[in-house]
DNA sequence: GTGAACTATTCGCTTACCCGAATAGTATGG
DNA sequence: CCATACTATTCGGGTAAGCGAATAGTTCAC
């Protein structure tokens, strides 16, 4: 999951800037559709892994491996209780980052939807640009 | 490029929450090292076409191809001069966002630097967790 | 108009990574 | 100890999207 950058990176010590490619995994985490839905899921609260199933709709040794994927990258963390996982939010400014890029994402979406040279598969004529 | 989610998402207009699939998309957009170097690049100051080639060190087609879709997603805006094209960040926020996650991605690279089952021509022995 | 500078498009190839299905590993209750 | 939650790992297949190479389209200088 989430090739790292080819080389090992420098492990950047705390505060430093990390390599862009650093950056651009950590972003690759969230450019996943399953993973950002369940990473929202659980910003609302803590989750079980079962709970996580249930909203992501998708087989659970799927969603384990996001919710994997995301507390290696920081994301999130996770607790146990009993024989059961509990995955929260700990640093607020993930909740920001997600708003953050929400925001910009709706005004966008406002003057063009995305990249318009899809698939070749796409159907709706883009007869734009 | 930047395949767009599966049905044509329902246009959020102006200030409304778009579906995750999208704001997924533009996260993709930033998941690319090439593309978030660009942009980090651009961030900087307006740049033409042949400055983010040399920056980049990869093909000037690639890079071309990368700035549209920076500029399709609405990172970037594209102004001409003469027969140069001149490519700048025009909304603060997308800074904002790219120091948000460096931040964010800094303090994680301490704690592990990520996910560890990478793919399998992994060569370094990460026996973590 | 012609050539040079600059930018964009198209085409195979290759690979990262998502998925479902099957399976294996842990933790509790009785 | 054994059955039952609950969670994680492995495997094969399919596809989005990255790359270089070749090519095509713009815009200006002369």
């Amino acid at each position: 999951m989430l090739q790292r950058p080819t080389p090992a990176p420098p492990a950047a010590s705390a505060g430093t800037c990390p390599h862009t490619d650093t950056v651009a995994m950590f972003f690759r985490a969230l450019a996943d559709p399953t993973r950002l839905k369940l990473l929202e899921f659980i910003l609302g609260g803590e989750r079980t892994t079962t709970e996580c199933v249930t909203h992501a709709q998708i087989s659970q040794p799927r969603v384990s491996v996001h919710l994997s994927c995301l507390t290696d990258c920081g994301y999130v963390t996770a607790r146990r209780d009993g024989r059961r996982l509990l995955y929260s939010v700990g640093d607020p400014r993930v909740a920001d980052l997600v708003l953050l890029a929400r925001a910009l994402a709706a005004d966008n979406a406002t003057t063009l939807t995305c990249c318009p040279r899809i698939d070749p598969a796409s159907p709706q004529g883009d007869d734009s640009r």
